[in-house]
DNA sequence: GCAAAAACGATAGTTTTACTATTATTTTTG
DNA sequence: CAAAAATAATAGTAAAACTATCGTTTTTGC
């Protein structure tokens, strides 16, 4: 009745971390203390420390601190994913669906009761702080092999085939949506810390509307 | 006859690399060093190695490797923020600057002759690979009152005065040139190494479109 | 031209991080 | 219930990121 589960690529842990209670506080506590810390300060040995654990036992799930990073942003674009598609069905033009994701990409979103180890506001609030980390290495095109970005890369794809579909010969639906979703991120951490990069005085809902008029504009013939 | 100087703010060193020659080494070295290597692999040893000094004569010029990563960086805005001023008077309309500036965002620039110790086109690498290295840290708040990100404000309130000299009453004019800035680093690492967040194959002249396109039907009203 | 100051080079040492390895104990499972 | 798997506990290593000290060279202000 409440099995729902989100599908990350098996290359982005050593142990599967959601088939097991130890693996499930992993990913709990690692969400808390990646917010509060930072991926920069968080250690194995602190996540090790939270679930009355050893370090070791970290290890055994995640090879290390940047696989857990990667595999918590892909499981946050997999878990957007299945709410998109969720919400899709609701709603009838390419156009409404196309409002509905960017405020899904900027609004707080509501506890998921059907997963309580995972606290989507303080994962969504590491996606926005984290992102670009994951990517920006020098070991991108081996770890892009091995499908560490395909949420990233599948929730793009999406999206632009929603936007073909309101303008068939828009030729850059790609790019479009890559910079929509990174504006999504950046211009809500902008609106916190540099004030002087966004328009928000801090409302998500301004963001909202920058995000869909730029992408409705841009989609014009 | 050639003194072009870039000035950046006095927070980003311990002593002013561009008036010795150790530090004008420093500054060389760490280009290559940072392009070939990347951020997280960069050293001061391996820079104390190349510049045939010390750790502590790096050290002595910039308290540590984040410190320099953001010096190289605003002193690549400082220097865009030049070349723009320079080629935007020989240009009338709001809108041809902003597609020239666009380009110069973009395109691969051709090396100073006045300044021969910064390469510019690694620097413009680097700024690809690194730049929301700069700010996604939990140091963020601290380190704008320092005025660590000015190179980044100061090129988007320009480019945003000249966004409303075309529509004023856009009202994102700031977003939108963040989001502008933003997507011609991450379109062209995109282009580069995941190419299905991108439309470009590669040529940087199709994301030059892209962000023009972009732009200027942002600014419709 | 010289004394004081600043910069530089050389070396050593500390703390923390990011692992790796080993082994004993507990839990799971066929 | 025996074998296998998972976990806990502990120890140890290599490198990174500094910090400190001190003698030597270079610069500079008078």
């Amino acid at each position: 009745m409440n099995a729902l589960n989100i599908t990350v690529s098996a290359k982005l842990y050593s142990k599967n971390p959601d088939e097991t209670e130890l693996g499930k506080r992993i990913l709990s506590k690692s969400i808390a203390l990646m917010d509060e810390l930072g991926y920069e300060h968080l250690t194995f040995k602190k996540v090790a420390r939270e679930i009355v654990s050893t370090e070791s036992g970290v290890y055994r799930y995640f090879q290390n601190k940047h696989q857990l990073l990667t595999y918590l942003i892909n499981w946050y674009w997999g878990w957007l994913e299945v709410k998109m598609a969720q919400e899709f069905m609701l709603l009838n033009s390419p156009e409404e669906k196309l409002k509905r994701a960017i405020e899904l990409l900027v609004l707080p979103m509501e506890q998921d009761e059907r997963i309580p180890h995972v606290d989507e506001r303080a994962l969504q609030r590491v996606v926005v702080a984290e992102y670009p980390k994951i990517y920006l290495t020098k070991d991108v095109d081996q770890e892009n092999k091995e499908g560490y970005f395909l949420g990233y890369k599948q929730i793009c794809e999406t999206l632009s085939q929603l936007a073909l579909q309101i303008n068939p010969d828009y030729p850059y639906p790609h790019s479009l949506f890559a910079t929509i979703i990174e504006a999504a991120q950046s211009q809500q951490f902008f609106a916190e810390h540099l004030p002087r990069l966004s328009d928000s005085s801090g409302g998500r809902k301004e963001i909202v509307q920058f995000l869909i008029d730029m992408t409705l504009k841009s989609l014009r013939k």
